[in-house]
DNA sequence: CCGGCATTTAGGGGTTACCCTGACATAACT
DNA sequence: AGTTATGTCAGGGTAACCCCTAAATGCCGG
């Protein structure tokens, strides 16, 4: 857009960063602050006002997070490039936020050098990717994949299935299940049977894998 | 130690947000910076060498973290109040940073205006909690000597009872678990009995519910 | 040194759960 | 009106579970 200045809008739920990272982009007199948001919800109105050449966002933020803002800005006309800042090395985020559209990703206790070497970067339009990051992508991608399958099968079931799926991976049996919603072991064994067809879960250690990779179990052993 | 002014070490791995807190600080004329730290081990030699009133010290540093340094930091003779700061609202180190010996606690997103309330309450000597925490204060304490108990009883058993816990916990039936360890299902049986009279788990949901609260299934469920 | 005590192993027999096949009712969508 | 999805239930054979009893091993202490 312009060769000169590279403009950026800083996205932080935590004042006390947005004063830092300010204080570090001073340093660069190629880079100029023109915004703040609070929240990705601001982010989002900022950026579509000020159209900066970089947004600068907060993986971690209440309401809309860095993700969803990400994949908002993505929608504009000419999008800004957007560097993800995370607070630990949480590979596991990667992919969702490259998918998104954002063009680098950055630990915050990186030295401050590398944080304006990083606005550069993008600002040019390359990505700018930690060592180590790249490696975990692969390896991550797949993961999700599978989980996202597992998770669209649970939601393919009916609301009966999905209860007596939950019950017999918590080591429920057959009449306890029927006990517990009012109705007979043996329409308690009808919906294994359709459970089996649909997803195939077949013997219980298929059940409390599936549950527990869904995460369906904690909140049953939550006191 | 002097009434005029309150002396201050930041200990955060960020320098980012080591920069923001003294811009927010530097606004209070009573409060000054003497000196700051990147881990936890350079916290506690800069506060031997400068003996500050207080200490504002992030939970999550690299190598000692926060909780280890407060309990060093304790042991000196005349200790520094301990302010911790959190990044997100997360209860479940409250309480073992509070018997380490902090005197406050406070999430990173807080007003500005509340970190220096929060600097000088317990330069004073008081302690500064967020609302809420204390609520979650005893919450935790039980949830935590629950699932202390609940190790123990673990630990309490043989090999091969755990083992025998673990399947049963993951779904298997008597004689899966016998072909998989190579002894009779009768022999399982046993086992059973025999963790019922040690720990009192009688059928499959109470195993289910022991398992996801120690953790045991999550390693079995990962691919 | 030997007699409890914990651990690992196993069988018999009664009760119960599981699996498969088949069936019917309702609502929704075609 | 016919198909599909969902919720409900039953019968009968096979398999698992539960309770009681009991053997062999190994270890620690009187």
């Amino acid at each position: 857009m312009d060769n000169d200045v590279i403009t950026v809008v800083l996205a932080d739920d935590h004042a006390v960063v947005r004063y830092g990272l300010k204080a570090v982009l001073q340093t660069a007199p190629d880079i100029t602050v023109i915004g703040e948001a609070r929240n990705g919800r601001e982010a989002v109105d900022t950026v579509m006002r000020l159209k900066p050449d970089v947004v600068v966002m907060d993986l971690s933020m209440d309401g809309m997070d860095g993700a969803a803002a990400t994949r908002e800005l993505q929608r504009l006309e000419s999008p800004a490039r957007i560097l993800i800042l995370t607070m630990h090395a949480e590979d596991e985020y990667l992919v969702p936020l490259l998918e998104a559209g954002a063009s680098g990703y950055l630990v915050k206790n990186a030295a401050d050098r590398e944080l304006v070497d990083a606005i550069r970067m993008v600002a040019r339009g390359d990505q700018y990717l930690r060592l180590g990051a790249v490696r975990a992508l692969a390896k991550e991608l797949k993961k999700r994949e599978h989980r996202a399958l597992e998770q669209t099968q649970y939601e393919s079931l009916s609301d009966r299935e999905r209860s007596i799926l939950r019950l017999i991976a918590a080591g429920y049996t057959g009449p306890d299940i029927g006990a517990q919603l009012n109705i007979s072991a043996k329409t308690v064994d009808t919906y294994k049977q359709r459970i089996q067809e649909k997803i195939g879960l077949a013997h219980r250690p298929d059940y409390v894998r599936f549950a527990v990779r869904l995460g369906l179990l904690d909140e049953e052993a939550r006191m």
